[in-house]
RNA sequence: GGGCGAGUGGCGGAAUGGCAGACGCAAAGGACUUAAAAUCCUUCGGUUGUAAAACCAUGAGGGUUCAAGUCCCUCCUCGCCCACCA
């Protein structure tokens, strides 16, 4: 018996398809182009078999086209700027630079050691000056169209750190390392204007699709679009005020508070408003309050809270009132102003108009405060008394106590009240988006460098596009100080003004690591290209991307932020499509003992054991077996057994094969064998195209190596030809080839081929071979399965009655019963209905 | 609170509305072996039955249909994402 030696095959064909080349590709030659991305990787420590499954996934779909004959670039890359390798810095003094670098190398390692392979050539290291000059470009270009801008903006703040911290840094309002409660503090800092594409990228998730609805949902919820009215409330000094009054000597129009409501069938229900305790007119509408002091000390209060917590919902709400009034303009009524802590500042106006009756939350707070709650929108099924409610009453109804709009349904007099609106000038049709500008700005180290300098004459000046890269001081000191540790590099602060020449210093934050990914794919494409980030042409030729890959985890923000980037690239006439990914698979977790492996957990599967006692194609067919891709999966050590077993009996047929003798075998059985394998190739070829459904596909191919063993059990009888066992075989090795490469090369090389197995076309089946002559037939009485009957393919319907009629075991189901229909599906099921 | 998924043997999972449990793991029995490993064969959802076979069974309950794991309604459980978004 030929031995498998899966260690010693496996470095053969590594090292044969490193030197040979054969996943490189010619970025001129776009005839036939396939674009195979994987979402490139953080390098981290060490990849355990979860985050295997993302990259032999994109093997097997870039095997499998080159089969199809496609011309397939699959590159491969770093983000490698980022925090994980600063904290290391700081923790344990190691060179992020360094450490990423020896990371990056490892991660090499491992990817050759599971058969992955790239377009090497290819390779882009995020935290390259050779690549994030091309960024630093990004930013100047959005800079240019004013997609680049710098603003005032509330921002978590660790006392105790003192530093900046990420929303996903702050843990229940404290700061993830030290436990400190997060404080909200105002930087200046550096936005894209990614709200100017809101409307776009929402509309344009309908061209997406190949994307899974997931995702696009996803998207959508968080752009959050929301139509509505904004309304003018104009505020009027107490409550006796006869008119609005002006107060401190400025008109009624200039102190006039706007509300966004997506609700505005509900006006009349509306009993108080509410501020944010950010709203910037604050402080002007309470100046000649009295109770001054006391307020000012709730809003601090409100405001010192971290966005965590005032997002709890659980928690009560809490307001106090302004002193002052508003006039709700569709009835002349003076309804107070509070302030609260259920209002964001970041969404509509700051403003909103609180109906208790028809808002969960404002009736809470109205319940607490004891403002008035008014029932305007009638649930036409049960009365509703404002007075009885326990809760607020939120669904459609028709119109009460709303002056001319009685009796509307609330539905159609959300138009008519906007119509109204708009006609008197007290409110218009507005649209809302949660979308928020993207923060790009970090007082972090181990990022790119934002390319701008402050020059005391001239401003904020952009360095100019032939000085890039601004190249990151190295061997500075980075422990946090609460400011970018850039601030210390004086070499680097230090420069002068591209305008001016004279003395001026650097932007010392650097960008969010979510730029250096949101390009990322089109710089595969001129790696080297060093006087323009990528070529235009070349780049047009070759996207959008056909097929990418990655987690699910990216579902908003990566794929979000890259729509985004293409989306003003094509604007600007840099590229020629507007959006990057035109089909999309997110794969699910490995996940082990019920966990997300994880170093901590200590369930982490190192695949270089596995490897070394399996092989690698063992390690990935199991990877493909083990479920469906698109959902998460639990990883069994025994499970990999079964696949091991399965490979050696694959291997084993090359013996069989070898040892058959020219035997002309059994005809009928050499024809059913090779029928099986034309519905393997059609099963194969169907799972792969439709839906990535490999762990499918692969049993498919085990049936067909079962039965293939199974005829030889029958020795002498039954036996196979050897040309169609031969045949067999040949077209099992093209089958199993993007799953178990290193294997398939072997055997399709001892079978005769001359060329990589990859190098081969992918097998067609005839549809002929798909189905059998003689099938069997369930036949049902009611339903239920009662007996199976051979048949003819193609029999007509009255000898199928006839068989079925004449048939043993199907009379006794029929005796003394009147039979009423008979459902007869051909070549598939006899349904029998019998009173 | 909102959105999206998912509930099928001991386990991972298969099933264009048409024979539920493919394929694999585990388990049990057997063959080979001095023995073990490897390999091969057999059994393997539940109940009743010596058997033939019958009945029950895809989270629960209804419905549509000749036929439902699959479609519709109600409910339960779990997972993920978003969340005081006016």
């Amino acid at each position: 018996m030929k031995l498998y030696n899966f260690n010693e095959i496996e470095e053969t064909w590594q090292d044969w398809w490193r030197e040979t080349g054969l996943f490189k590709v010619d970025e001129k030659n776009i005839k036939d182009k396939y674009y195979c991305l994987m979402m490139f990787p953080y390098p981290s420590a060490a990849l355990h078999v979860g985050h295997g499954r993302n990259y032999i996934i994109g093997d097997v779909v870039a095997r499998y086209n080159m089969m199809k004959g496609l011309n397939v670039l699959t590159p491969m890359g770093w983000d490698a700027f980022g925090l994980p390798a600063e904290n290391a810095a700081i923790k344990n003094g190691i060179d992020p630079k360094k450490s990423t670098l020896s990371n990056i190398n490892m991660m090499k390692a491992q990817l050759a050691s599971w058969g992955v392979n790239y377009d090497w050539d290819r390779e882009v290291t995020s935290c390259m000056p050779d690549y994030y000059k091309w960024t630093q470009w990004i930013f100047l270009k959005l800079y240019e169209k004013v997609l680049a801008y710098r603003k005032n903006a509330f921002v978590n703040w660790c006392s105790s750190c003192n530093t900046v911290l990420a929303n996903e840094q702050v843990i229940d309002g404290a700061c993830e390392r030290c436990d400190t409660e997060v404080d909200q503090k105002r930087l200046e800092q550096w936005f894209f204007k990614i709200t100017d594409y809101a409307q776009k990228l929402i509309d344009d998730l309908d061209k997406l699709d190949e994307w899974p609805d997931k995702v696009k949902t996803m998207q959508r919820n968080w752009i959050g679009r929301s139509e509505g009215v904004n309304i003018d409330f104009p505020v009027c000094h107490s409550e006796a005020s006869p008119v609005p009054s002006e107060v401190e000597g400025k008109s009624p129009k200039d102190l006039n508070l706007t509300c966004f409501t997506t609700r505005v069938d509900t006006i009349y229900g509306c009993t108080y408003m509410v501020l944010a305790a950010e709203h910037p007119m604050i402080e002007e509408l309470i100046a000649d309050n009295p109770e001054k002091d006391k307020i000012m000390k709730f809003v601090q209060e409100v405001r010192s809270k971290s966005r965590i917590q005032r997002v709890q919902t659980d928690t009560e709400k809490r307001g106090i009132f302004t002193g002052r009034y508003v006039i709700n303009q569709v009835n002349g009524r003076k309804i107070p102003l509070w302030i609260a802590d259920y209002v964001l500042m970041e969404y509509g106006t700051g403003a909103v108009m609180a109906v208790p009756a028809h808002d969960q939350r404002d009736f809470e707070f109205a319940k607490k405060y004891d403002l008035p709650v008014e029932v305007v929108i009638d649930d036409p099924k049960d009365h509703l008394d404002a007075g009885k409610l326990t809760e607020a009453y939120e669904n459609e109804g028709v119109l009460t106590a709303s002056a001319q709009f009685d009796g509307m349904k609330n539905k159609d007099a959300m138009e008519s009240i906007a119509d109204y609106m708009e006609k008197e000038k007290i409110g218009e049709r507005t649209i809302h988006f949660k979308l928020r500008d993207w923060l790009i700005s970090r007082q972090r180290y181990w990022g790119a460098p934002i390319p701008m300098v402050y020059c005391d004459k001239c401003g904020i000046v952009p360095v100019p596009e032939e000085d890039l890269p601004v190249l990151l001081p190295e061997g500075v000191e980075f422990r946090p100080t609460g400011e970018s540790p850039l601030k210390e590099a004086s070499d680097f602060v230090k420069t002068t003004c591209p305008e001016c020449g004279g003395n001026a210093r650097r932007e010392i934050d650097t960008m969010d690591t979510f730029v250096d990914s949101s390009w990322y794919y089109l710089r595969y494409i001129s790696p080297k290209a060093d006087d323009k980030p990528f070529e235009k042409a070349d780049v047009n030729g070759w996207l959008p991307v056909d097929q990418y890959i990655g987690g699910v985890e990216h579902a908003i923000l990566h794929l979000l932020y890259s729509r985004f980037i293409t989306k003003v690239l094509s604007d600007m006439d840099y590229i020629g499509f507007d959006e990057p990914f035109k089909r999309l698979f997110t794969q699910g977790m490995i996940v082990k003992d019920g966990a997300k492996m994880s170093k901590s957990k200590g369930n982490v599967v190192d695949p270089a054991e596995l490897i070394k006692k399996y092989g690698a194609d063992t390690v990935r067919l199991y990877t493909l077996f083990l479920g469906p891709p698109e959902k998460d999966a639990e990883w069994s050590d025994r499970g990999v057994e079964g696949s091991f077993r399965f490979v050696k009996r694959a291997w084993n047929l090359l013996e069989v094969l070898g040892s058959a003798p020219e035997f002309e075998g059994n005809k009928e059985a050499s024809l059913g064998l090779l029928r099986k394998m034309h519905q393997t190739i059609k099963k194969v070829t169907d799972d792969i195209e439709d839906s990535f459904h490999f762990n499918t596909a692969i049993s498919a191919v085990m049936e067909l190596v079962n039965y293939v063993y199974s005829g030889l059990n029958d020795n002498g009888k039954d036996c196979f030809s050897k040309k169609c066992m031969e045949e067999v075989v040949k077209n099992m090795t093209l089958l199993l080839a993007p799953f178990v490469p290193h294997i398939a090369e072997e055997m399709h090389k001892q079978t005769g081929g001359e060329k990589s197995v990859f190098e081969e076309t992918w097998p067609s089946f005839n549809e002929d071979m798909l189905v059998e002559d003689i099938i069997v037939i369930p036949v049902q009485v009611n339903g239920k399965l009662r007996n199976t009957i051979e048949m003819a393919r193609g029999i007509d319907e009255e000898t199928v009655r006839e068989t079925i009629l004449a048939d043993d075991k199907t009379k006794p189901w029929l005796e003394g019963k009147q039979i009423r229909k008979w459902i007869i599906i051909p070549d598939k099921l006899v349904n029998i209905v019998v009173q």
